[in-house]
RNA sequence: GCGGGUGUAGCUUAAUGGUAAAGCUCCAGCCUUCCAAGCUGGCUAUGAGGGUUCGAUUCCCUUCACCCGCUCCA
């Protein structure tokens, strides 16, 4: 999955991120802290670019949907109804001959005759290893089998191979998960792994204060299903979406920001009619593009996932490198009917980056039940009273990020006028998410009349977009470094712009350079303004 | 959490049990009429802690972080 080239890939956008200033380890000055990552200043702005679009796509847009904006810690009860509680806790053992890790809870249970061992002795140092270790063997193994494994297991310890066991005994055992089915080793004690981050509310630090950082912001949304319902005068189908931080204490954080342990997500539950109380269908005419009242969950779910395809493909994700995958029945979460992932081809291989699942009615059906507060919802078309089912699209923000950064880097061979070749890198956002969209340069910044006019133009625009302005260096060095962060814009004022050039009919008019082409063409600095508000929006 | 690898300036690399060097980048100045030009000057580093030693970036131990594989990822 992950070759040299691919790798050396990871490394140059890691280290470009760093040197640009869009990402850095979190507290780096203290040798930083795993699964944490910061946004610099270019990285901030991606950001917000990112959440801008996609909260205006999902509400802004639209009618049937409005956003909420809830607390990262909740009642704790929350996470009991949503069963986050018990799922999130999953009791984990190791083993000890072979040292994988493994669920204790996906353990096949076993019967057999389990050979015990108090340790071993090293008959050539005389050294003893008081560690106690078992063996489980199928009945009918011959006992020299489990011998052979415990010596590998005192051998790991410093034991020679023929070193002596002490105290062996034996004993059949039923239905047992305390050894690995794979080579009968002993597993470490199962020791549980929350992934929830857990916190005290309060100053009192115990059992009663206990509360957690949301593991999803999905949950919120449920918890205040009625409440939105009520105050945005809304009827099924409707959505409610959020974008916040989510926290999930992962065993092993992996692959830059991709998984972290502190992320952000995107997040839309958007609720429809069960199957059962939908209005009659009438009779099809084809055209089914917008949304129909007697659409049941299969559709909305095909529906999501065409929307949140070409979302991606609005903010400039190559199509080519998005993929789908719909999860086969035994993958599916128990609550789940069917879900989608939007997978991106990461240089690390395809990754989720979306998952779009139709969720039944699961989660306001368990707080319906665990608050004792009606989740129920009466339909005035159908006169029928239920609790709605959820299509829920879930975005992480962060990995989107990075996809984007993959996305757009390019290395290009650039050969001069001198015949002169060099690499030019580029980030190629799209122009809705670059993070600075113009930047304006004198030509000369030793020139007084270049650099006030170049000022003017930045005043100019800067009311409309993020402007940059440098005047540091060569001209060509000024492009290589916005091309570098992505900026699609570079205006340049040169002394045909202040009607001290050749041709005096140019005053008035910029160069306004494109990055992905290079090219460039003179645009008055009266319709500048405009023409690049067209280009980015 | 296990195994392997790596840690010297923003980046890429050098060197040494005894003053840590260079190129690029960055900053300032000069110069420069459109794609990383030139000149001058400047900032910045041995991941952290401990040990051995007169002296440690170098040797030893611990720890942290990153990368790879396993594991995990309702």
């Amino acid at each position: 999955m992950a070759n040299s080239k691919s790798i050396e890939q990871m490394e140059k956008i890691v280290s470009l991120c760093k040197r640009r200033g869009f990402i850095f380890q979190s507290s780096e000055i203290y040798g930083g802290i795993n699964g944490f990552w910061d946004y610099g200043p270019l990285g901030a702005e991606l950001k917000r670019n990112i959440k801008d679009q996609w909260w205006r796509s999902m509400t802004s847009d639209r009618d049937d949907v409005v956003g909420l904006d809830a607390t990262i810690i909740m009642s704790p009860k929350v996470w009991e109804a949503s069963g986050h509680t018990k799922t999130f806790s999953d009791p984990m053992v190791d083993c000890l001959l072979s040292k994988k890790r493994y669920r204790a809870d996906q353990i096949e249970p076993q019967s057999g005759i389990a050979y015990f061992y108090d340790g071993a002795k090293d008959t050539e140092s005389g050294k003893t290893i008081d560690e106690p270790y078992s063996v489980l063997l199928p009945a009918g193994k011959p006992p020299e089998s489990a011998r052979k494994t415990a010596r590998q297991f005192y051998g790991m310890r410093g034991a020679s191979e023929n070193a002596e066991l002490l105290g062996e005994r034996s004993e059949k055992v039923e239905n047992t998960t305390r050894y690995n089915p794979e080579n009968g080793s002993l597993f470490t004690e199962p020791r549980p792994f929350n992934l929830m981050f857990k916190t005290f509310v309060g100053p009192l630090q115990d059992e009663n204060s206990v509360a957690y950082l949301r593991p999803e912001t999905a949950q919120a949304i449920f918890a205040q299903f009625k409440n939105v319902l009520e105050v945005s005068r809304q009827k099924v189908p409707f959505g409610i979406c959020q974008i916040g931080k989510a926290f999930r204490n992962e065993v092993n954080p992996r692959n830059f920001t991709f998984r972290s342990r502190e992320f952000e997500q995107m997040e839309l539950e958007f609720f429809i009619k069960p199957d059962d109380v939908l209005p009659e269908a009438p009779a099809e005419t084809g055209e089914v593009a917008p949304p129909q009242p007697h659409w049941g969950w299969e559709k909305w779910h095909q529906y999501w996932v065409d929307q949140r395809l070409a979302w991606y493909e609005s903010i400039g994700l190559s199509r080519e490198r998005l993929e789908l995958y719909w999860q086969p029945e035994e993958e599916l979460a128990h609550y789940a009917r069917a879900t989608v992932d939007i997978l991106y081809q990461f240089p690390f291989g395809p990754q989720e980056l979306e998952g779009i699942a139709a969720r039944g009615n699961f989660d306001l059906t368990q707080h319906h039940e665990h608050s004792g507060k009606s989740m129920e919802y009466f339909d005035e078309e159908t006169k029928s009273k239920f609790i709605p089912h959820v299509i829920e699209p879930s975005a992480g923000v962060d990995r989107l990020a990075l996809a984007l950064i993959c996305d757009a880097y390019a290395e290009e061979e650039v050969t001069d006028d001198k015949g002169k070749t060099e690499t030019r890198v580029a980030l190629k956002f799209h122009p809705r998410i670059a993070p600075i969209k113009v930047a304006v340069f004198p030509l000369l910044k030793n020139k007084p009349e270049l650099v006030a006019k170049a000022k003017e133009v930045q005043a100019l625009l800067r009311p409309w977009m993020n402007v940059a302005y440098d005047e540091a260096g060569a001209i060509g060095r000024r492009y290589r470094r916005q091309d570098e962060i992505g900026t699609p814009f570079c205006v340049t004022i040169d002394f045909d712009t202040i009607g001290k050039g050749e041709d005096t009919s140019l005053e008035g008019t910029v160069t306004l350079r494109d990055r992905d082409s290079m090219k460039q063409e003179r645009v008055s600095i009266e319709e500048l303004s405009h023409l690049l508000l067209k280009k980015i929006r």
